[in-house]
DNA sequence: AGCACGCCGACT
DNA sequence: GTCGGCGTGCTC
């Protein structure tokens, strides 16, 4: 047998180390070392041993032979958790496509860096007095960083190492004779950082509801006989989802297991935070983007120690180093903010489901409007499903829904933005000092044109997507390229009123102080909720009544109770139905529906107008009507139609580069590389196309699409362009490809 | 992170 | 000259 070299990284937690080194895999541990391992290796001058993470194998080690060192052994006495989660990193390399570098840095937290369990603190060790001398000393002989040292010791007989070391640019260099000599020690100190001290649980346990109890008591029952499995709640927004998870965590920590929470960031309010502590108390940790690295370092800490049972979070809290794992809960699970924008571009549904089989653990989603892929799956009995057909609240509900006709008003000779029945009702309301919510689902970049008269907005011939304008010249799909000129009238009904779509939340509330002259309007966008704080500031000042009218974009629609709001008005649905992608409707009917869901939360009645130019679209009116079923099964025709997800995976490659011309020889040579691939395998592929934003800080993007029913066949043909492009550099040199399934 | 190397000023 | 501090670069 040849000689094998294992590439490994150093622990992970010194940026300046964060690459792989080379060392030879001794004849005896041949067998046990593999990719993922966690291995001890001889580092650095001193040959100290270090942790290390084996990340590929290969029989040629690019480094002087003489030179490379040997792995010392297995580390197999490794915390049941860490080990865990580098397979589980290894799991994300081959189905999302990354290094195992880059899955590693998903998965483990990076330590920040000293070690935060013992902060090391520098102590002076001189009186007054031969600290004087020493600094003057110091002075003298031009040492410039014991100086600086002994200066800081004047402000403060003890200064923690981390500051010393990147503040005051001391070296070990500097501060290892110091030591010798006995002017100052460097000790070790037990670091309280911020354990949540709240009061205790005050069990205060609600009184579900016929429908909560049957979720909970038939979960139970599966648990109690060691069923493990995927649960889907589909519940109406109000029906009190939060009550029946708590009811659930509650029965898997009596078992003396541990539960994570995924919640989407927007939906991390002060309020639902506040149930959960007030439930279970100081077991629960909570992490969110504003944390710093270090709190949530300790956080992921607490965890590993067991000092926690219940982690609650955004999609990193999956990586939550628990042992005992016992529930992953996937609350709002339809959310965008599940999938991952940077490589591995995982999801954290799918990544929950690895997991939790993992672990013997279950799985509950839950949303008032579930994704097309968690449904399709409940459908098809793969997960349980469960449904919240009533609200929680008593005398609450649900709100009555009137679709306004824009394309009517405009010929009725209405200009404004708002239709006569919105109008009408807005006055009703702000008569009787009842709060408005008005809501513009504009998302990114809604560059479609549509027609004012009939509606229709301008789509491709092939990939049923609207077309995007650009430079108000030409319109281009960006799933296959097809480009036509700019229309000047309506290919539907020859009407010139034709243009692009956007329009921005001052305007609208420019609109509304003009329409409502005396009402109080607050406005919430990226502007006005920039500085920190600022959202929910505005939230709280509008529930505690200090403006009639709240406008603002999908961040309104989340979280937050208002009993006052008694209507909600959507300015313009179209806005997220036509976005350039096969999403529309799916987005259009989750924002609808929980636009809806905001009105009438206490015992007033709720009316709810939602205004658009398409009033006869599925997603419109299954949405008015609240009938998720009516629209998963007209959009699943579209979607088996079109071949997109779920009927279909979709591998979406993007080649990105800052040469032009490196980047299409590339995409096109992939292209050309996989299409007699693809036809043996009845892949469909589209494209190479532009990027929906073609060129961003100066680099190009194409994408090249491929669709086919099974996983599998997907993940083999991206392995072999991996193969490709790693065999031809003179093509992929300046070329960046990434790999995202959906 | 931790170690050593080489530069540079200070002192015998 | 040489001693010793200081900053930098490298570690398979």
């Amino acid at each position: 047998m040849t000689e094998q070299y294992a590439r490994i990284i150093i622990d992970i937690s010194h940026e300046k180390v964060d690459r792989t080194f080379d060392y030879r895999i001794p004849e005896r541990l041949s067998e046990e070392v593999s990719v993922g391992s966690l291995v001890l290796i001889p580092f650095g001058k001193g040959n100290a041993m270090r942790k290390g993470y084996v990340v590929g194998i290969t029989p040629h080690a690019d480094y002087d032979k003489d030179k490379i060192k040997e792995i010392a052994g297995i580390v197999t006495d490794s915390v049941t958790a860490e080990s865990l989660l580098i397979s589980l990193a290894w799991w994300l390399k081959e189905q999302y496509g990354s290094t195992m570098n880059q899955a590693l840095k998903t998965v483990l937290p990076v330590k920040q860096k000293i070690k935060p369990k013992e902060k090391k603190i520098l102590r002076c060790l001189l009186k007054p007095e031969e600290l004087k001398k020493a600094l003057e000393e110091a002075e003298r002989k031009n040492y410039k960083a014991r100086f600086r040292l002994f200066q800081a010791f004047m402000e403060s007989p003890m200064i923690p190492y981390e500051i010393a070391v990147n503040q005051m640019n001391l070296s070990s260099a500097t501060l290892k004779p110091v030591i010798e000599k006995g002017l100052i020690t460097l000790e070790s100190e037990e670091v309280y950082r911020n354990p949540i001290t709240l009061k205790k649980s005050h069990a205060q346990h609600v009184l579900l509801n016929q429908e909560q109890q049957t979720i909970v008591d038939a979960f139970q029952r599966d648990y109690s006989e060691n069923i493990r499995k995927t649960y889907l709640i589909h519940g109406v927004t109000g029906s009190g989802k939060t009550e029946v998870y708590m009811e659930l965590i509650d029965r898997v920590i009596q078992e003396g297991k541990q539960v994570i929470v995924l919640i989407p960031e927007i939906a991390l309010t002060y309020q639902t935070v506040m149930r959960f502590y007030g439930r279970f108390g100081s077991r629960v940790s909570i992490i969110n983007s504003r944390l710093s690295a270090g709190e949530r370092y300790d956080q992921f800490e607490r965890a590993r120690n067991g000092d926690i049972d219940i982690m609650i979070g955004p999609r990193s809290a999956l990586f939550t180093p628990f042992s005992r794992l016992g529930l992953i809960l996937i609350d709002e699970e339809h959310e965008g903010a599940y999938k991952s924008e940077v490589v591995p571009r995982y999801h954290a549904r799918e990544v929950a489901e690895k997991r939790a089989s993992m672990q013997n653990a279950s799985l509950v989603l839950g949303s008032a409007t579930p994704s097309l892929e968690a449904y399709t799956k409940a459908l098809r009995g793969e997960y349980s499903l469960f449904l919240l057909t009533e609200r929680a609240k008593k005398d609450s509900r649900m709100a009555n829904v009137w679709v306004a006709d824009l394309r009517q008003e405009l010929k009725e000779g209405n200009k404004t933005i708002f239709s006569r029945p919105l109008k009408e009702k807005m006055e009703e309301r702000l008569a009787k000092k009842e709060q408005i919510m008005l809501f513009i689902n504009r998302r990114g970049y809604a560059n479609f044109v549509s027609c004012r008269s009939c509606g229709d907005a301008i789509r491709c011939p092939h990939c049923d997507v609207t077309l995007t304008l650009h430079n108000n010249r030409s319109l281009v799909c960006h799933y296959c390229g097809h480009t036509i000129p700019m229309p000047n009238e309506c290919p539907s009904c020859g009407s010139p009123y034709i243009a692009n779509f956007g329009v921005g939340t001052q305007k609208i509330e420019q609109m509304t102080k003009k329409m409502f002259p005396s009402a109080r309007i607050l406005r919430m966008d990226l502007d006005t909720t920039k500085k920190k704080g600022g959202h929910e500031e505005i939230l709280t000042a509008f529930s505690e009544g200090e403006a009639d009218i709240l406008i603002g974009t999908q961040m309104i629609v989340k979280g937050h109770d208002f009993p006052n709001v008694t209507l909600v008005g959507v300015l313009a649905a179209d806005l997220s139905l036509y976005t350039p992608d096969y999403r529309g409707a799916e987005r259009t009917f989750q924002l609808l529906t929980q636009a809806a869901g905001r009105a009438g939360r206490d015992e007033k009645p709720g009316d709810v107008v939602i205004q658009t130019y398409s009033p006869e679209h599925y997603a419109i009116t299954t949405a008015a009507s609240q009938d998720y079923p009516a629209f998963y099964e007209q959009e699943m025709v579209f979607r088996r139609m079109m071949k997109y997800p779920p009927a279909n995976v979709l591998l979406t490659i993007q080649f990105s580069s800052k040469n032009e011309e490196a980047l299409i020889s590339a995409s096109e040579a992939v292209a050309a590389y996989v299409t007699p691939l693809a036809e043996k395998e009845m892949v469909q592929t589209i494209g190479p196309s532009e990027a929906s934003v073609y060129k961003i800080n100066d680099i190009y993007r194409k994408i090249l699409y491929l669709k086919h029913v099974n996983y599998d066949i997907l993940i083999k043909i991206r392995d072999q362009i991996d193969g490709f492009s790693e065999n031809r550099p003179d093509l992929f040199d300046l070329v960046l490809i990434q790999y995202d399934f959906s």
